[in-house]
DNA sequence: TAGATTGTTAATCGATTAACAATC
DNA sequence: TAGATTGTTAATCGATTAACAATC
């Protein structure tokens, strides 16, 4: 790789420009500059200076930034421009949660697969799209091309079905089971621990001095 | 305020703690280091002890430290020695999988009550929970004790729901509304914009070297 | 051109890691 | 006591902010 690696924290604020662009966009705002941009977002205009010179001089000197095109150039680095699709590993409560929630989709990312276990789940359909077997997920796998997988499994299968799916060849896990997966290093794997998020507002409130949200 | 405030990187990591002391203690390990918690951990034992010593000396030397007691005094840090009553504003596909995700329980957290403004939702249970009225929630509000409300509403929704909460005496949120809530400085918002989360997977597709997960 | 605002270097700030004296 | 490991200070590293020359 050529590139120099950019860090989380800057990857992790990239989302974040991406919809506050979006929203410029839908409101017709054609140019902003960092400053106007630093108002909205409170942040300082130097990180999105900073922050957006990762990727290449996007702005223009004594203009500021195109919207429409800042937009579509986040939505690049941010891999939007390609569609992605996304099986759902477990149709519990949150596996059928994050399959009927359609808006997803309109970022590029279809749900094409739900598995279960369960042979009661099996054979339902969640927003259209029917319940497999887990055992059917290697054909479904080798037939379809799947980008991400979304680990909506208990946590002590977490592991064991993640590992299952890199032999297939997915290297991509949104894993939403609370617990640390061991993969590969050519595995990409982006964590939704919701209780650690839940613990942490719990702090805060006996806390809740004047901080901030963390964004 | 006496105590001096933790940095925001410090409470995010406490979570992650808990869970490995937790799960330490259900494998009746006694006592442990700061150098094994590390190796388990990936994290450094300096950080451990650093992190740790924010809030008082929990270690021994020449011993490291007892399991139980750590775990109980993190979760004392983290406010789960108290339980926390729990009202879910929205009804849809997050509101409902949120409710029926009993884990929260053993926290500490209890949902009591669920809310949404859809008459073809309200009168349903969740959970065993009675969907009811949005327009009934300040009533219920004035007659239980409600630490912290799940906005689970449309985007557009979510903060007018918040300030209605706010004036009725609520100071926390677990915002899992696509939007940043404009309130006021003694109010904790905790946000889960799982489309930041999705969007930052995606673009580690894209670059997947070998960084790790953020944890 | 003059004014505005970026891109980028330099300075500051904070967080992580290393080191080691204290002490169990 | 000797060995182990913490608590804590000091050193390093990285991220954020400030400043300003480049330039539209």
């Amino acid at each position: 790789m050529s590139e120099k690696t950019i860090s989380k924290a800057v990857i992790k604020r990239l989302p974040r420009y991406y919809r506050y662009l979006g929203e410029l966009r839908l409101q017709g705002v054609k140019r902003i500059s960092s400053g106007e941009l630093s108002d909205q977002m409170q942040v300082t205009a130097s990180q999105i200076r900073q922050d957006l010179n990762n990727f290449g001089g996007f702005g223009q000197q004594g203009y500021g930034y195109n919207v429409s095109f800042l937009f579509d150039e986040i939505g690049k680095i941010l891999g939007v421009d390609t569609r992605k699709n996304i099986i759902v590993m477990g149709a519990g409560n949150m596996g059928q949660a994050l399959t009927k929630y359609t808006n997803f989709r309109s970022y590029g990312f279809d749900i094409i697969g739900i598995f279960d276990v369960d042979p009661n789940l099996v054979g339902r359909q969640v927003n259209g799209i029917y319940i497999q077997e887990l055992r059917d997920v290697k054909m479904f796998v080798e037939s379809h091309h799947v980008d991400i997988a979304v680990l909506a499994v208990p946590k002590e299968a977490a592991n064991t079905t993640a590992e299952h799916l890199v032999e297939l060849g997915i290297k991509a896990f949104w894993n939403f089971a609370y617990t640390d997966l061991q993969l590969g290093p050519d595995v990409v794997v982006e964590n939704v621990h919701l209780l650690d998020s839940l613990l942490s507002l719990s702090y805060g409130i006996k806390n809740h001095s004047n901080q901030n949200p963390v964004l």
